[in-house]
DNA sequence: TCTGTCGCCCTTTTT
DNA sequence: GGGCGACAGA
């Protein structure tokens, strides 16, 4: 008897003994889908698939690990190491570089980060001379992530009169000029983007149907993890793998779909089974890991979106105690708070730290709840924000090592041509970038033939020009012999990192150099690594680990156990003993971004969700009166989340009812203390910041009482006005022609057609639109 | 060409 | 509160 097959139950079995063709796994939170997925694998293995047929999608590359890990120790180290696990991102970048050549790109192409994608449009919105106000780099970026992610390559844009026609109204008519030369400069650096990543693995099996048989044939058994959090990319390529022998497996839960931001579909996961017909359904509804207190208040929050699969979540764990609701006064209170609970509550019950998880909105919220924490001498880690890679010293030296592998690549040579400064200025690099655009050549050829071409460069740059170019030409050479430390401890020295910095002395440049040396510790670790488990040391493997890495997959083990701070996006598939959701406050959490369409609030609600169902055993979820936001005090309102829980599973630490309502017109400011710096604060920002209290004044006055808080964004000047006909600017989604208005009070909604992003329903009363035609 | 200061925008969320 | 680009002056 396989005995690893005893510990499922029936759902759970059946799931992993169905062995062909199409199916689905709707799997509620903590129903033991990792399991299922694992013994799945195994269980394929053991009834004789070559772990070589097997390709699995997981969300992130440490689950990958994980789950080879769990699989190895069922079937043996030897069958488990030829299965082709990781991300969708890392799986297909090594597909990606042994079939290069077939799209022109070299086989050691950069991975552009999104610093780099911006920093290049940014470049290329200069060169063309247009207002950066209008063209917006980032957003620019967001809209050719959502083109790349929706297959629209620049072709397929410029054959598209819609598309056109809608950065036309939005005004923005050069996108498709920015688009056609982001891709083309991309291209001449030999770099793909994230979204690259993805678009060219669809271009490689579009326009190569013999690569295509051949993975086809190759992934005969193909399992793909959060399936509701795929793009329409993502869901191309996984339905021409599968397209052959149809053993498609996905699995999912449509209710913590929580990446639309980024292109994932739903639609992906609610369509899948009209998109296979012959698709075997299971559903895992069994909870093992929370409370019925925790996974009843879920349900009954997730009960409020209407879009959603049919699934009961149910558990047959004990009631637990109640959720816990906590207001505090201030965003510093809620640290303190949070700092003191984890404390009691891990001397109470004897606990590691590792039990404990504080979950935010967004990553600015962290560090208030880091300032609690250190003061108590509570250990924590922090997962996301800033990661390690981003910083600039590192990415300083991590360009250079990127050059040495591949010196077309524009973004590294820029930041490093005159870092360490070496007079090579502004000036200077304009030039070269004129002269590569002219002869189609990279930067780094350009340099090459210095001396053949006129650029009407002094000879003092020249020669400075040529001096850097030796010692790249130099470094270059000797990466040919080294390994990664060898050479990245060579970069270091000879661009004199660590000497200028420690010339510094200033406590940034002393945290830099320990940075400088960490990096270098870390690229030892990864050789070892590597050359143990024989598989790639080289710097090109480094560097895309790097590149496609997230925080979790660098966590060591044998770290102290720390209370853990992430984002909710972060916690999917994570859980904690006892979880502190911060933040529930209107315009934070709902995120003000996110609620003026019906599908933004529901995500919103799903990210809850997902927040909520971390927790097995204790969840507190807690909101401040008064939060320092841009460094200044604003009022927050509880968010409407809280009132969405079934009142019976909470347990209010604090009164439920706010203040009286006669406080919150006191500007507490005068109190509490001021926001540091305010008696110095220039006249500019003084008269703001009367003008601020003038309009709060206004608005007491003229607005009923009981409803409005003081400076609640939530007011909407157009409430009444609006009608069909009229043309209105909305902040996101630009401008468009109002359709029809319905509803009354709270629930007035517009329906409008957007120039770019089509019809949408608005709530009026967050929609924040202006009214100009 | 370098350096320091000022002012703007920023904050959703990530591979 | 902070990071980054623009701008001015050396």
């Amino acid at each position: 008897m396989n005995s690893y097959l005893d510990s499922l139950n029936d759902a759970q079995k059946q799931a992993v003994l169905q062995k062909d063709g199409p199916m689905i796994i709707i799997a509620g939170a903590g129903s033991g889908k990792t399991r299922v997925l694992t013994y799945r694998i195994a269980h394929l293995m053991k009834q004789g698939v070559d772990s070589f047929n097997i390709l699995s999608l997981t969300f992130t590359n440490k689950a990958a690990k994980e789950m080879k890990k769990r699989i190895a120790s069922v079937v043996g180290d030897g069958e488990a190491k030829n299965l082709w696990m990781g991300t969708f991102h890392s799986v297909f970048a090594r597909i990606l570089r042994s079939e290069a050549d077939k799209l022109g790109f070299p086989s050691n192409f950069t991975i552009y980060d999104t610093q780099d994608s911006v920093r290049l449009i940014s470049a290329i919105i200069k060169e063309m001379g247009l207002d950066k106000e209008r063209y917006k780099p980032k957003q620019i970026l967001g809209r050719i992530s959502s083109f790349k992610n929706s297959l629209v390559t620049v072709r397929a844009y410029f054959n598209s009169a819609d598309m056109q026609e809608a950065d036309m109204h939005a005004s923005r008519p050069k996108v498709g000029e920015i688009y056609k030369e982001y891709v083309a400069r991309c291209f001449k650096a030999g770099a793909m983007d994230f979204d690259d990543l993805l678009l060219r693995t669809n271009e490689l099996l579009a326009r190569f149907p013999e690569t295509l048989a051949k993975y086809q044939n190759r992934f005969r058994y193909i399992m793909v993890d959060e399936y509701q959090d795929t793009n329409h990319s993502q869901y191309i390529i996984v339905r021409a793998l599968a397209d052959k022998f149809g053993n498609i497996c996905v699995v999912g839960d449509d209710s913590q779909s929580i990446y639309s931001f980024r292109g994932a579909n739903i639609q992906n996961i609610l369509n899948f089974q009209k998109d296979y017909p012959d698709v075997k359904t299971f559903k895992l509804e069994q909870n093992y890991r929370s409370t019925s207190n925790i996974v009843n208040a879920a349900n009954s929050i997730i009960a409020k979106n209407k879009t959603k699969l049919d699934k009961e979540v149910w558990t047959e764990n004990g009631a637990g105690e109640a959720i816990n609701v906590m207001r505090t006064i201030s965003d510093g209170e809620e640290g303190r708070f949070v700092a003191q609970s984890i404390w009691e509550n891990q001397m109470n019950n004897q606990l590691s730290l590792d039990s404990f998880c504080v979950l935010y909105r967004t990553n600015s919220q962290s560090r208030a709840i880091e300032d609690a924490l250190r003061k108590k001498g509570i250990d924590y880690k922090i997962y996301g924000g800033i990661s390690f890679y981003q910083r600039k010293e590192i990415k300083d030296i991590l360009s250079y090592l990127r050059i040495l592998i591949n010196p077309n690549d524009e973004e590294a040579l820029k930041r490093i041509i005159n870092y360490p400064a070496r007079g090579i200025g502004a000036t200077t690099i304009d030039k070269l970038t004129i002269a590569a655009n002219h002869y189609k050549k990279s930067i780094f050829d350009v340099l090459k033939y210095i001396d053949k071409i006129d650029l009407k460069i002094n000879a003092g740059t020249k020669n400075k020009l040529q001096n850097f170019m030796n010692m790249m030409l130099r470094l270059q050479i000797e990466s040919q012999t080294k390994n990664a430390f060898e050479i990245a401890e060579v970069v270091v020295k000879e661009a004199k990192f660590i000497k200028d910095l420690e010339k510094d002395g200033t406590p940034e440049a002393v945290s830099k150099v320990e940075n400088i040396q960490e990096l270098l510790n870390g690229i030892k670790d990864f050789i070892t690594d590597k050359i143990e488990q024989g598989e790639d040391a080289s710097l090109t493997s480094f560097l895309e680990d790097v590149a496609l890495a997230t925080d979790f997959d660098s966590e060591k083990k044998d770290d102290e156990p720390t209370v853990s701070l992430m984002t909710i996006h972060q916690s999917k598939g994570l859980e904690y003993l006892y979880v502190y959701v911060v933040g529930l406050e209107e315009n934070l959490f709902p995120s003000a971004m996110s609620m003026s369409t019906r599908s933004e609030l529901e995500e919103e609600r799903r990210l809850f969700y997902v927040a909520l169902t971390r927790a097995e055993k204790a969840a507190f979820l807690t909101y401040a009166q008064t939060r320092y936001r841009w460094g200044k005090l604003v009022d927050a309102e509880p968010s409407r989340f809280l009132e969405e829980i079934d009142d019976q599973y909470l347990h209010y630490l604090t009164p439920k009812a706010p203040e009286p309502a006669i406080n919150r017109f006191v500007d507490k400011s005068i109190f509490e203390d001021a926001p540091k710096g305010i008696r110095f604060q220039k006249p500019i920002q003084r008269k703001k910041m009367e003008r601020d209290v003038a309009q709060k004044k206004e608005i007491v006055v003229s607005s009923n009482l009981k409803k409005v808080s003081l400076v609640s964004p939530k007011m909407n000047l157009f409430d009444g006005d609006i009608i069909a006909g009229n043309i209105v600017e909305h902040n996101r989604f630009g401008t468009g022609t109002v359709l029809g208005v319905e509803g009354k009070g709270p629930d007035k909604k517009a329906e409008i057609q957007f120039a770019t992003a089509g019809k949408k329903k608005l709530l009026l009363q967050f929609a924040k639109l202006k009214v100009i035609g």
